[in-house]
DNA sequence: GTGAAAGCGCTAACAG
DNA sequence: CTGTTAGCGCTTTCAC
């Protein structure tokens, strides 16, 4: 059906002026007569007028839209930054546009030029695990569009950023376990091209050699979720070379370690302390409870936000990037003391 | 600077032809000669044209944009169903419009009318805890938009629905627990107003009094999330009421129940079988695991935007309202054997 | 095979 | 104080 919506035209017509008497009338223009306004606004909530943001849009070649490309909707860090990306949004009156990439090149790019096309003001961006070629977020920045990286960055774009301090962090979460007595930690890591997972390494290595620790290279190993660090502890174990202590880059992984450790028989935290990294809800739930950082999603996608329509508001006072580091807290739990 | 894009004025004026031309040399218009048709696409290749979609839609009437209202992005639940929209919008060429109502009702109100502004082309809708009244979404049929509701579904509006057999579930659920011996099963419920919630309620007591067990008051209670449930447990240990079973509306509450349970030195499952009911991710990661129904999710917001889209492109063959049901899975995990 | 013109809903000069 | 006009980018009759 599509009931044709009831426009601006209807109501000119139906009370005999002229539209933009109606236009103006309904944004309280000082020129309009009391009684004109009062009659418009009248009819126009009798009517159940809803102005049209699309031809506004068109019109005044803004959507109040800001679009955001993220890697997996569902992981518990992603939604918290989306909310509160919405949340900000929201207070701003912008509706946010969502795409999701599935960590998948191809997906980001299509998503970059849905994005293009719908002509939204301005772009979050956290970069898909695949991506190595950028030309898409060039492409996005070329056409004049604010754009704001956060979490996973990339450094070939100028843009602005906000992203936890990895390194920091990751220092912190291995000291933290060096404190605690620990000799032989390991390290389980993210892809070797995402920034996030080199400055997380270089953290726990930065740790590691101020401590006088050996740097064992069989105790790096790339394993970024549940499974992949199932096998590893599984090979670990096999090669008689367990750690007294782990740090995982994110949760999973390190729920992952944990699980296979205790099949094993291996008590944690006593035998190996193990610490996460960020995903959230699930620390507290473990059994023991999951030492972690917390990465505070929804503070880094109301920054971000906040950041971006800023760009949108204030368009290119001489385009100086802007990098926001926000602090990873170190919440230690049961399972690293 | 909003470096103003490219239009297919642009191209008609380099190519010194006509912008209707351009605009069916580009949809590959069988009237326009091979030459023109390649002059205009190499052109527009290479100033990286992108069509205003806005304009289309304004054009069109028709925004190629479903707006999603969600109580609460973070959980579990919600993002997995949103990933299902995202992906099945992807696929047929849409655009998704997420707003969130943080279970608030003036929130979900303004949502509603925000996406009507935009003038997308149907809505899903899951609705707020705290929405009572529904005249916002009575206002988004009366202006001709698809509505399909998920999960929290209200029967004030006649709508598409997808949601999940909740009663069977949850009788599923506890007749498990009363297989495995169990005789004093607790529930944990949810607000009295949501249908899901009486409905899981409504299952439990159906498998009780099918078993011929005691119907005892004591042992149901609101209780709908970690704190509440940790609440509960100690409450009902306190009076020497403790069950050997409880069946909880959501994950979390279980997990609450279980780790309140296990504070007291109480043995899970051996002195109380514990189940919950869907939040995902978390129930293979306590200790134990939790035994669970799976709400499918990402199932759930496929599924209903499939029937979305397909509203849309069907428009008003007669309205019937179609109401798919999902099976929730019983998955039983180490929590309640 | 291509162009001219109108119009989607709205706003903003410019007139009066 | 209000109306007329033009135009945002695009498609689509209707001409030629």
């Amino acid at each position: 059906m599509k009931s044709s919506s009831i426009t601006i035209k209807d109501i000119a017509r139906i009370l005999g002026i002229s539209p933009s008497t109606v236009s103006r009338a309904l944004k309280d223009h000082p020129d309009i007569s009391a009684e004109t306004k009062k009659a418009v606004n009248e009819l126009a909530v009798q009517l159940k007028y809803q102005p049209n943001a699309i031809a506004l849009s068109l019109k005044q070649n803004r959507s109040n839209t800001i679009g955001v490309i993220i890697p997996e909707i569902v992981h518990h860090f992603f939604s918290s930054v989306i909310s509160g990306i919405e949340d900000v949004a929201y207070d701003a009156g912008f509706t946010v546009m969502i795409c999701q990439s599935n960590e998948k090149h191809d997906r980001e790019v299509a998503n970059a030029n849905m994005l293009l096309s719908h002509r939204v003001d301005g772009v979050l961006v956290s970069v898909a695990k695949e991506s190595t070629n950028f030309d898409h977020l060039k492409l996005l920045k070329e056409k004049g569009l604010p754009l704001v990286f956060f979490d996973r960055v990339v450094p070939v774009v100028e843009a602005d950023c906000v992203v936890i301090d990895d390194e920091e962090a990751a220092y912190k979460a291995t000291r933290h376990l060096i404190e605690n007595g620990r000799k032989r930690i390991a390290h389980f890591s993210g892809p070797r091209h995402l920034q996030i997972s080199t400055n997380r390494k270089n953290g726990y290595l930065r740790a590691i050699r101020e401590a006088g620790l050996k740097e064992d290279a069989d105790l790096i190993m790339e394993a970024d979720n549940f499974e992949k660090a199932n096998n590893a502890v599984r090979m670990l174990a096999d090669h008689n070379k367990l750690p007294d202590g782990i740090f995982a880059t994110n949760d999973l992984t390190a729920i992952g370690a944990m699980q296979a450790a205790q099949k094993l028989g291996i008590k944690i935290p006593e035998q190996i302390a193990i610490i996460g990294f960020s995903d959230g809800r699930l620390s507290g739930i473990t059994n023991p409870t999951l030492s972690s950082v917390d990465q505070h999603g929804y503070e880094m996608g109301s920054t971000a936000t906040r950041i971006l329509l800023n760009r949108i508001m204030n368009p290119e006072e001489d385009f100086k990037p802007i990098k926001r580091v926000l602090q990873g807290d170190l919440v230690i739990r049961e399972s690293s003391i």
